[in-house]
DNA sequence: TTCCAGGCAATAC
DNA sequence: GTATTGCATGGA
């Protein structure tokens, strides 16, 4: 039986165990995930909330060809500060008009801004979907992390989704929903930078894609179910873990 | 009606 | 340097 107290929570090696632990407690509540969602995916799960075509739980094989992995880049900077179903009507409109490809993104303007503004800020990203199109067409491998920040509209989130998802590089992805579950269960403060967060996360999952694919895919899942409404993380199963001990 | 969404850059102080 | 503001649509 593992106790752990607020003490624990005062010391990094205790928060460790704690983060282990909320993974493991995550995975048994919820399954894989398998994100990244993709339009076209062989045999996606259907019936995933927010999913056009669903999600691909336990299948880390995607993305399989240049065009998904484009795709989650895009959907990634469609994405910031936006709600999923908003992406995926920008995706879906991109697709049909032939736009999902970078070197289309590089030529024409008023067409993406057209097909993207159900994804909200549609002046700005259009212009972040150009800037990393050129980017794109003259990358060679894979991105350096440092590469993409330096590109204008691309932030550390952003940046590290796309090397996660897109290029299945071990790189945990933190966002709002990950802050505000963390903060709720006093493992993080306020005013913790994105890379301490990120330290800690990682330092309680192995170091692979797969894991920080599915633990990060867990969190939103989890956030969307608990952390979507004030207050904050009420009915949180969450914290019975944290407070008391196992039964 | 108000609040929030899988952020980021520009501007104000 | 840190704090605040602008960007914008759509769903709960």
């Amino acid at each position: 039986m593992v106790l752990i107290g607020k003490a624990d929570r005062n010391s990094q090696i205790g928060k460790v165990g704690i983060i282990d632990r909320l993974f493991e407690e995550l995975l048994r509540m919820y399954g894989p995930q398998g994100w990244w969602p993709l339009l076209t995916c062989k045999g996606c799960n259907p019936t995933k909330t927010g999913s056009s075509q669903g999600y691909h739980p336990g299948d880390y094989s995607y993305p399989q060809t240049d065009n998904q992995r484009f795709e989650i880049c895009v959907g990634a900077i469609l994405t910031q500060n936006t709600s999923w179903p908003n992406v995926e009507k920008a995706l879906f409109n991109l697709a049909r008009e032939g736009l999902l490809e970078p070197m289309i993104m590089v030529a024409d303007e008023g067409k993406i801004s057209q097909a993207i503004k159900p994804a909200g800020y549609f002046n700005q990203k259009t212009r972040k979907l150009k800037v990393f199109s050129s980017f794109w067409v003259n990358l060679k491998g894979n991105p350096k992390r440092e590469d993409l920040l330096s590109l204008w509209g691309i932030g550390p989130e952003t940046a590290d989704s796309i090397l996660l998802y897109a290029f299945r590089m071990p790189e945990f992805v933190v966002d709002t929903y990950t802050r505000r579950i963390l903060l709720n269960l006093c493992l993080i403060e306020d005013e913790d930078s994105y890379d301490d967060v990120k330290r800690l996360l990682i330092s309680g999952a192995r170091n692979d894609f797969r894991t920080y694919q599915e633990y990060h895919a867990l969190f939103v899942e989890h956030a969307k179910r608990y952390y979507q409404k004030k207050p904050y993380g009420k009915d949180c199963p969450l914290k019975k873990l944290l407070s008391a001990p196992e039964i």
